[in-house]
DNA sequence: AATGTTTATCGTAATATTGCAATATAATAA
DNA sequence: TTATTATATTGCAATATTACGATAAACATT
């Protein structure tokens, strides 16, 4: 990004600016994909299903949960990510807000 | 954005984050609020409302538009944004599908 | 025609993001 | 203890984004 004035946005504005941008990316969607395929939540081959460099994928996963997008868990030895519904259900109700708000507008006139 | 590897993932996961990413930024949440709160969307009054010079925000309203989260008609000497539906309807079934995945989840552990 | 108004484009500086190799950390296995 | 495995962090090069001044383009008004 270049020089974005988080000051004169409101906390809401920022905040899910912020969650949003997470999601603004392939791989973190094709990440976010991956886990709701599959059923266990040991997600070390994440690096063998994205053409990426296990670094590269662990700044994704540290991006997506800094968002509150996904949970991690230490599972022993590997650590387990999943969704959190929270988040998602967040996004949802932002959107159905805005077509609730289109609803009620006089005009859209475009 | 650096070297993003766009050919690694699914055409709809490219789409879908290119859509995603255009509200991925505080100004645009703004944008897309204010726009939402007016009535009438003869729309030069945003660069009084937000704190950005004029081409700042012509750059942000060619974003979302490329995007297709918003419309824009020339109406005579100015010109009228709004906000199109259709994306975000897309937009609010993508997390609620993601939603309903997760209910049939067997694991969802974290 | 000349002037004003509104939006878009160009050029550029400042900053952020992406991706990876190298390395570190932490837990497990031998 | 010494590997081995799994994930995170650091540092850096390549590229993208953000913001704005200057200017252009398009239309309206006088």
């Amino acid at each position: 990004m270049g020089i974005t004035k988080a000051a004169h946005y409101s906390a809401e504005q920022n905040e899910l600016a912020g969650i949003i941008k997470a999601l603004g990316h392939p791989a973190r969607i094709a990440i976010v994909d991956y886990l709701l395929t599959v059923d266990s939540c040991i997600c070390g081959d994440i690096v063998n299903e994205l053409h990426l460099a296990q670094p590269t994928i662990s700044q994704h996963l540290k991006e997506l949960k800094n968002a509150g997008i996904i949970k991690g868990t230490i599972e022993g030895n590997a650590i387990c990510y999943c969704i959190n519904e929270t988040a998602i259900e967040g996004l949802k109700n932002y959107f159905n807000g805005i077509l609730k708000k289109l609803e009620n507008k006089k005009f859209n006139c475009c």
